[in-house]
DNA sequence: GGTCTGCTGTGAACGATATCACAGGTATCT
DNA sequence: AGATACCTGTGATATCGTTCACAGCAGACC
């Protein structure tokens, strides 16, 4: 099963939406609405749950409960996912509060910070940890995903202490690439980068 | 001249990563230095360096002040980018960070919250003001380009006052769609999809 | 029961993006 | 000067992602 990375991004959308209020209440809801709701077309909805494998009902579209299982059963890892996050700044913070309670799937293990006064510090419920613990905490917990959102400066070090321990997913918040050896997926999050692109692309309309 | 938004992305990044320390000293790259440090093919670098009209040269590469000068005549309004963030929470606080001193094109005119203890402390330089002067201040500075970090529930109606008030570009870091009129260019960035995108990706090796 | 309406599921066409592969040029070396 | 090595610029091609368009089905209505 080869879910395209868009497909995924999406998917993650659609189950979001259906998750908030307004969503649970209804039984069902049309190809269509979803559509609207994250202005795409209504054809492109339906291949991205046909690709999850969860089936429709002609005239009555999809049912909620049941979209919502087969998306998570695609997305999230049964037995959870074991995530640390490096770098307890403004970003770091703003991100464990995205992650609190949005998905019992994705549990926060550990964060972690190089600065001696925010270490015992507690953030949105975690308690932020010495980055010396870093390997320690990743190979006692089998994390497999870790958030960087650390200085540039120090970017690709961290990254490399956490290839070596063992991760195999990082999300990259810090305003640079980072270099990684084959088998481990990097998504970048580049907020400088977004805001450039939309000064860029709405002036050319 | 239709740049596609995923060469304006690369672009940035190009420029970013010439203008860092270590390449300002150097005279010219190659298109294959470039690729490897975006760990991407270098086919596809002189494809958008192609795009933007700067021309390198056999065997000796291009010319970084010529490279940084010929994106930046791209990206960059010559006459600057006036921006304002909505909500000085964690993200929107780590959002002025990276602006501040990267762009000198993009220009922060002021940072809005609704909270009235936030409003007018200072923050990266910035002071907080009260969303009541959003649309007094779009209208006076002429502002086209608004950052939303709000939570999600008030994303949309923050969204359509910029809107109304003459906002054509936004980046909007809240975990939900934002619904715009025709000729009004969002950017989204998804934390909590990230995260999810590499934990359905990196499981799915 | 038959017809009508309107939704799903999906092959096929289309469009966007990335890669290949090579012609053309320029420094370097002998 | 001629041969060599190596880099750029780009047409052609391959890959990936989206949209079209319609068959098939299920409820609603007469």
């Amino acid at each position: 099963m080869a879910l395209s990375g868009k497909t995924v991004e999406r998917l993650s959308v659609y189950r979001r939406l259906l998750g908030m209020q307004g969503y649970t209440g209804e039984a069902s809801v049309y190809s269509h609405q979803l559509a609207e709701m994250v202005s795409g077309t209504a054809a492109q909805v339906r291949r991205d749950l046909m690709e999850v494998g969860v089936t429709g009902h002609s005239k009555r579209g999809y049912r909620v409960d049941n979209l919502i299982e087969g998306i998570s059963k695609v997305l999230d890892d049964p037995a959870g996912t074991r995530i640390v996050l490096v770098g307890t700044g403004d970003l770091g913070r703003a991100a464990l509060g995205f992650i609190k309670g949005q998905n019992a799937a994705l549990r926060i293990v550990a964060a972690f910070d190089n600065d001696p006064g925010k270490i015992g510090r507690v953030i949105h419920g975690y308690r932020c940890a010495s980055i010396d613990e870093l390997e320690r905490v990743i190979a006692a917990e089998k994390v497999e995903v870790a958030i960087i959102t650390t200085p540039a400066g120090v970017a690709q070090s961290v990254c490399d202490r956490l290839v070596a321990a063992g991760v195999r997913g990082i999300v990259n918040f810090a305003p640079t690439p980072l270099q990684v050896p084959e088998g481990v997926w990097v998504e970048r999050v580049d907020i400088a980068t977004a805001l450039e692109k939309v000064t860029c692309l709405t002036r050319n309309v």
